[in-house]
DNA sequence: AATCGCTATGATTATAACACATAACGAGTG
DNA sequence: CACTCGTTATGTGTTATAATCATAGCGATT
């Protein structure tokens, strides 16, 4: 037996950012494309694309800055509130996966 | 926009023991009966029957001890194993959503 | 103008949640 | 002893959700 854990943001009842998120959004920092990306993550594209949208939209601002076309065929690149966001995010779930882990260690003597 | 966490266990990579299925649980030690702590829990009977069952296949010992038939037409108990996982759970969970909370609303200036 | 791979989105299929329905049970009651 | 009653246990069909497949359109570079 293990314990897991997830630490989301919503808006108005509805995810715009989970771990899983962040890691999709990570990886199109360090890739340069979405496409790459859902490749990473192991996803088809279109998933990747609409959860990003949805949070997009949700939100109310755009987290990603796309181009269609051109050289490569396009690309994407995070926008510098989607980069805050992300810090954000891990300056509060920093540490609380590690702490839960003691507790559980603790609690079930392993 | 706010901050949500959930906190479960698993066994091979399966749910056992969630927030929702101790609510559940804690709904049956009240009640005395699963069919009540469902109409508790708003959902239909089906559900968290199905759910129980679940977890107790998973863990390979059970959580409710049932009678069917009799007085009332029967109920349900928790047995003692259930009562120490909740308990367990509840240990390991204390506290933590508040200093969740409280990063958040330090990170985000509220 | 031809290419390339990426974005964007429509269409389809698979999966999971949900609601409905019903048999079996057995202590108490008349 | 036949009957009642509310509960457990489980089958079945339907609906909602999520994942997958497929394809059009783009534009800097060659």
């Amino acid at each position: 037996m293990q314990v897991k854990s997830n630490i989301w943001f919503e808006v108005d009842g509805r995810v715009v950012l989970s771990r899983w998120r962040i890691r999709l959004l990570q990886a199109i920092e360090q890739t340069g494309s979405i496409s790459k990306a859902a490749d990473l993550m192991d996803v088809p594209y279109r998933r990747a694309w609409e959860k990003i949208h949805e949070s997009e939209v949700r939100l109310g601002f755009k987290l990603v800055e796309t181009q269609v076309g051109g050289v490569g065929g396009g690309g994407a690149r995070l926008t510098a509130a989607c980069i805050d966001l992300i810090q954000k995010y891990d300056t509060i779930v920093k540490g609380l996966g590690a702490v839960l882990l003691q507790r559980f260690e603790d609690t079930f003597d392993t």
